[in-house]
Parts: C-alpha cells; sequence; structure tokens
DNA sequence: GCTATTTGTTCAGTGGTTGAATTAAATGGT
DNA sequence: ACCATTTAATTCAACCACTGAACAAATAGC
C-alpha cells in the first residue's frame, strides 16, 4: 500500500486540533528551528531566547532535542566583539534529512536532492522525449535516477525523508494525475505504479514518502526557497500552457480542490482567436508558446520542445523583427492578464517562470508597461517583475526544498519517525 | 491616544510566536470555544472531548472559564433516547460580549449590534445623502447611532466588545481612509476624528476598540458568518465600483496591503471604452453602476443612489426590454472576468452582493453560462453561483460579526480583560 | 590576576494536561 | 420498586514542559 498525500505546507503542528501536553514541545521544536532557519548568520541559543520570549534553559532543552535529532548542528562561534562567554553558532544540518526532487516533463527526467539547509547536493537531468512513451516506462526511468539519487545521498551522508514529483498536469488529492495533456496522460495512478520502489514508497516519519504535484506549483516553491524575502508573488511559468503559481505569505496557494493556477484562460479578448477551451481570446492564444512560436513565423514541428524559448531568445538577440514583435505581442497581452491577478490580489511581485525566464529580457518591459498602467495602487507601490532565479530545474529543486520545508515546520514528525 | 488596528482574522492564538506554558491554556479555550460556536446543536462536555481527544476533565476546566467568562452558557439537556447521564448542553452566550457594527456609505448610515452567536439583536439605518456632508460631520451623526446601539447593547444585557466601521474605500493599516471616492473623502483619519467618543475609543480586551475596513470586504465576511458551510468563495460587490471579497477556508483575504478585491479592472476587452482607470475595456465599464443604467437608458441623476439596484429591477421584472438587455450583457462581462478569477483560485461558489444581489435573477444566468462555458474545471466541479443572503446591511453585519468572530477565535483576551 | 559580561546549564517550582477512580443522573429490565 | 447498566461530569495524584534564579563556563578589558 503505497500512501501518498498531496504536497500540502504545513504551517504549524496542529493548530486546527486541541493542544495536548506534548504539543508544546512539539510547537517550540518547530519555533525553534524556524528561527535558526530565518536567520542571516548562525544565532545562539541565547539570542534565539531573547528573540523568542522563550527561556533560555527552554531553548536549550529544545535545541538539544533538535540536535540529537540531526536537524541542527552547532557551528564554531563566529569572532565577536566585547566581552562575554562566545556564544556557539546554530545552524542547519547539512548532514541530516534531506528531500529527493523528481520531476517528468515533455522531453526530460530530471532528479535532485537538497539537504536542510536549502543546498542542491545532487541534480541529473535526463533528456528524452518522453510523449511516445508510456506512463509506465517514464516512471520506470524516474525510478533509475532516483535510485541514483538515493545513493548519492547516502555517500553525502544525507538521509532521504521523502520525495517530491513534479508533472505538467493536474494532480489530485491522492497523486493520480487527471491529467498531463503535453505528456498525453490521462487518469494515471502514479503512486501504484511506483508500488514497490523505495524510497518512493511507505511513509517516512509518519508522512508518506512520495507526494506529486503540478509542475507550475513545485517551480513557485522552487522560486520561493531560492529567493527568500519575497514571501507573496505571482509566479507565472509560460509553457505550451500558462501556469500561474500563487504564492501568498510565504505558502502557496492552492484553491479547493488544488487546481489554482490556471492563467492561460483568462480572457483578454473576447473577441480573439478560438482558444482550445472551447473561449475567445484566453491568454494562451496571445502568449503561448505556439502563439509565440507562430506569431515569429516558426512552427512547432520545426524544434524539439525543449528549445523552443532558446530558440526565440537567439532569435531576438539577434534582432529579429517578427520575433520581437511576436514577444512585444505576447508580452501585452500577458501584462493585462497579470494586471488583473495583481489588482484582485494585491500583490507587489511577478516572477516570469518556465519559458518566460529565457524570455524575460523582452518579455520584461511590455509587462512592466502594462502592470504600470492599469495596476490601481501602482502608483503608491510599483509591481517588481523579475525573471525566475531558477531555471527549469526550478519544479524538482522546489519539489525537493518542499520536503525539507515540510520538516522544518514541523519537526516532531521526523524527530519521532522510527529508525 | 486612539487604538485602531486595520481588521483582521486572527486564526489561533499565537502559532508565529513562541508557546509558553499559559499558551496552552490560551490555545485549548480557543478549541473548545470553537468547537461550541461549530456544533450545530449544543454539544456536551464528553462529546468535545472525543472530538478533540482532549480529556474530559480538561474539557471541563476550559469549560469552566468560558462560562466563567460569560462567553458560554449551560441549556438544559435536549430529550435524548437511550440509558445514560443526559448530557449538559453548550452553546455560546447570548448575553455576553457583542460586535458593533458600523457602516458609512453614499446614502446611508446604519449601525447594528451583534452577539456572540451572530444574531443580529439591533440593526438601525439612517438614509440621507452623505456626499455633500463632510467626514467630521458624518462621523458626529455616526457616533449617535453609535450611542444608541450602546444603549440598546446595555439593556440587552450584551458588553460591547469592540466595533467596526465599513467604509466604501480604501483603508490603510491604521484605519487612515486613503481614498473614498463615492464619498468625496481623501486621506481621512477616522480614528483621530472619533477620539474621546466612546465606545469607538480605546482598547478593550487588549485589542483596540475600533477597527476601519473596506466595505467590500466586510460585505464578505458578512456572508462568510450567515452562511456556514461555504468556506470559500468570491463575494463580488456591485456598486459604482466592483468589489471583490475573497474568502479563501474561511478567512478573508486582504492581499499584502490590504487592498485586495480590485475587480472592476479586470480587463473584459482591451478595444473597449476607456475607463476612468486609463485602461480599456475594464469590466466596469460593463458591469458598473453607471454602465448598466446607461445601457438600460437611464441616467444616473435620474435617480437617488441607493435606488439605482431596485429601479432596475423594476423595470426588469416589468419586462423592458433595453434593461433586460442591459442586465444580460452585465451578466456577460461578468461572467467572463469572475471566470478568470475562478480559473486561477480555483473556487467553487460565487455570490452577488451589494447591488448585484437585487439584480441576481437577471445576473446569474448569463455569469453562470460563462463560468460553464470558461472555467476548466466546471465539467468536474460545476460553480454554483447564488445571490447574497443579507441585503445591504451586509457591511455592518459583516463588521460587527468581524469583531464576535475575533473572540471566538482567541477568546483569551476577552477573558483577561480588565473588568 | 581580577572583574565585568555574556553564554549556557542545573534545579526546584509551577501551571496545565493526563488517566483513573468517583460521583451524578438517567434508562431499562426484572 | 429496585438494581444493573450506561453515559456525564468531577476529583485527585502523577507527570510533562516551561519558568526563574542561581551557577558554571568562557572571554575581554584593566
Amino acid at each position: 500500500m503505497v500512501a501518498v498525500w498531496h504536497c500540502q505546507e504545513v504551517t504549524s503542528a496542529n493548530t486546527a486540533g486541541a493542544v495536548r501536553q506534548g504539543s508544546l514541545r512539539e510547537l517550540n521544536l518547530a519555533v525553534v528551528l524556524g528561527r535558526i532557519a530565518a536567520a542571516g548568520r548562525p544565532p545562539s541559543r541565547a539570542a534565539i531566547a531573547a528573540d523568542t520570549g522563550l527561556t533560555r534553559a527552554t531553548v536549550s532543552a529544545v535545541v538539544d532535542d533538535l540536535i540529537a535529532g540531526r536537524l541542527v548542528a552547532e557551528v564554531d562561534p563566529e569572532p565577536r566583539t566585547g566581552a562575554g562567554r562566545p556564544a556557539r553558532g546554530l545552524r542547519l544540518a547539512a548532514d541530516g534529512p534531506a528531500g529527493l526532487g523528481l520531476e517528468i516533463n515533455v522531453d526530460y527526467l530530471a532528479a535532485c536532492v537538497v539537504d536542510l539547509t536549502g543546498a542542491v547536493r545532487h541534480h541529473e537531468v535526463r533528456r528524452a522525449d518522453l510523449r511516445p512513451v508510456s506512463p509506465s516506462e517514464a516512471l520506470a526511468r524516474l525510478v533509475e535516477l532516483a535510485g541514483r539519487a538515493h545513493a548519492v545521498a547516502d555517500r553525502l551522508g544525507l538521509t532521504l525523508a521523502g520525495a517530491t514529483l513534479a508533472v505538467p498536469g493536474l494532480v489530485d488529492a491522492h497523486g493520480l494525475v487527471r491529467l498531463a495533456p503535453n505528456l498525453g496522460w490521462r487518469d494515471v495512478d502514479v503512486p501504484a505504479l511506483l508500488a514497490g520502489h523505495p524510497p518512493l514508497t511507505g511513509t517516512v516519519g509518519g508522512v508518506p514518502a512520495l507526494t506529486v504535484d503540478n509542475e507550475a506549483n513545485l517551480a513557485a516553491l522552487g522560486e520561493l526557497y531560492a529567493v527568500p524575502g519575497t514571501a507573496s508573488f505571482l509566479h507565472v511559468s509560460g509553457e505550451i500552457g500558462i501556469g500561474a503559481g500563487i504564492v501568498l505569505d510565504g505558502v502557496l496557494f492552492r484553491g479547493a480542490r488544488g487546481w489554482s493556477g490556471e492563467l492561460g484562460h483568462v480572457p483578454v479578448d473576447p473577441a480573439g482567436p478560438r482558444c482550445r477551451c472551447g473561449g475567445r481570446g484566453c491568454l494562451e492564444t496571445y502568449a503561448g508558446q505556439e502563439a509565440i512560436l507562430g506569431a515569429a513565423g516558426l512552427s512547432e514541428a520545426d524544434l524539439p520542445a525543449d528549445t523552443a524559448a532558446r530558440r526565440l531568445a537567439h532569435l531576438a538577440a539577434a534582432g529579429d523583427r517578427a520575433t520581437l514583435d511576436a514577444l512585444h505581442a505576447a508580452g501585452n497581452a500577458l501584462g493585462v492578464a497579470v494586471a488583473g491577478v495583481v489588482n484582485l490580489l494585491d500583490l507587489d511581485t511577478v516572477v516570469l517562470g518556465g519559458g518566460y525566464a529565457t524570455l524575460a529580457p523582452w518579455l520584461r518591459p511590455p509587462v512592466a508597461a502594462e502592470l504600470t498602467a492599469r495596476v490601481l495602487t501602482a502608483a503608491w507601490a510599483p509591481v517588481s517583475v523579475r525573471a525566475a532565479a531558477l531555471g527549469s530545474e526550478s519544479a524538482a529543486v522546489g519539489g525537493a526544498g518542499a520536503v525539507v520545508h515540510r520538516i522544518v515546520a514541523r519537526p516532531s514528525g521526523w524527530l519521532a519517525r522510527r529508525e
């Protein structure tokens, strides 16, 4: 039996439920570990105590638990000025639990290992056109990559605490891929197909070993973890479809059924061309990959899927008029749609990810212009538009990051695991 | 000194910070009170214990505190079948703290008192055109209504625990009304103008006595409290502008700066008429009050502001062709814009509020049709569209409800108050 | 070397939950 | 009418985790 949870941010231990005696320690483990994770430089126990309001005694006890559980390590005190016993710095352990990030996309498979500190310790991409490959065959190849990642993690002294698989499609709460149009998948029961392949089976520390999630969502999480400081943003992911990952206050917003983020079918012009969704003038018909390629005079058949964005960037950099115009038009349409979202949600940052990251130099100006013109509060608080910091690896890294992020947010689960 | 907080949902006691010894009780007070509030019929201590996982001993102790603090009352056991000592039912006290809801709008002032159970115990509306009236004069009149509400609350044995003022405009975190275009207000410091007018001054139980918030936000909250069961929805409020209150998992979403919900300027047609925001073809130019009136052949000057929606409804009910067409067109545009939001946020319910509530019989069909056509997941999970349950009183009631809701969410603040 | 200062640990004390035993109040069978 | 049964609520010793103060450790400055 394979247990799979839809990847879900665990913000606090069990706020919803009752608070038992032991929850106190459980919550404070999370609080202290969170401070260590958030701190710029390794904080001392005393600093954490002053910061949280807990006593130094309590913080020491909590930290002992965290060190015993290999979540935190002590570092030598950094040279400090002034009198007093030097503090021992605390930082997240780089040899404790780690997350395994996996991705299946149209033209590649990827696996990576991210440790508690968020560092990518291993990364492997295997290019291959997966559209003609059956789901079970694709997953079998993925298991190979996962196995190698597992071996590398062992060698580095890391313990894999869970895995997240990114797929370009709608995923339900049980890890069932409802629809991944570009892969040609429909109702693929990933957990069932992976049954019996550790480390992708069973549970780790009470949490299912594998979660399956949408690629755009995980890419947004990757961006969140990679660039600390921006807690709320819209991550627009331009591929064949256009997905949006919405991060609000450091938490990925998923919607009632986990199907949020469909930006491609926001109407841009009701009299525009017919869209495959049945509507007219959806954003996708202006700023989707096919639309941009078409406007630039290229046909999708000309080139492998993975190089579309790079090909366009190459042409644009060379000054190709048709391409520049196509990108400008796409940027305008994107700006119109994103402005609506920004007005609605009062966001202050827009991140161009996926294929758009490559094209950001040409998309950013028209997008920013539309935002300035259409966002009501732009005069008071300008909206910043930037390219994603991570490249195509963002979804896998985001998935792996989600695993370790969950441990940091609720360390008690990891500490209570049977070794 | 008047202390004002921007109305903010307090979801849990102090999850962000450290958990002290006393927080345990603090959290469990909230948990137990929350169960009592959420339960359909008065639950017994034993049922709460079974439900939360706490022991009956703990629940009894917690309930004692709640009863002593006049937040909970015991009711006679309801006739039950089967053996065993009958349970004593627990319900929210109807004679404890209450919330004062106030509203200043273009053509009326309103005040209401809502008790802990959510019942509206007092409601007064005073119609008057407030556009020519200065802010201080308008607030002076509001203080009169607040005074009467205070007197009524006293007579009913209720203790006012705070007040919320709804205004049709942008409000910042300190209660400063940045801009209320339809009132003609700009940078009005409401708390300063109300200084010295209890019960609108100072703090109650550690929480500022008065919070100021946007009317559309509070109307959405009113809907949330009035119709239990729908935890996530989009509340569209059609007045001169078009505001959207976004409720996600029972929490009003406010955006980074509290300025979320601007739906009126979602683009519907980039080639459409110019909008006062500077863009083109914004939703407001199709489904705003003026637009509908214009399309129906009426001019705004013809009628007082408050009757626009009712006048349109009257004409539509009488079968007036121009009005029916105008409403149909507005509904279509609204449906297009809302479909984008629903796709983005994966919502399953849309509530037509404000002026749209009156016009719902005519707006609902085209809105629903557009949603069915444009929402990608509509085939799996249809989106329900319905009129708001509360009428024009929704913002005041929602504001008062927010006060008592805050107490239910964190009873320790109320219990710790100096009597 | 001595004092001041800051860090981290030890330890008795306390608040709040736990779990079992006890009391309370009803039903149902004989 | 009486008693066993059943469920509700309270009482009480035990225990767990945090508190606060005292103490030990480690450094800078004089």
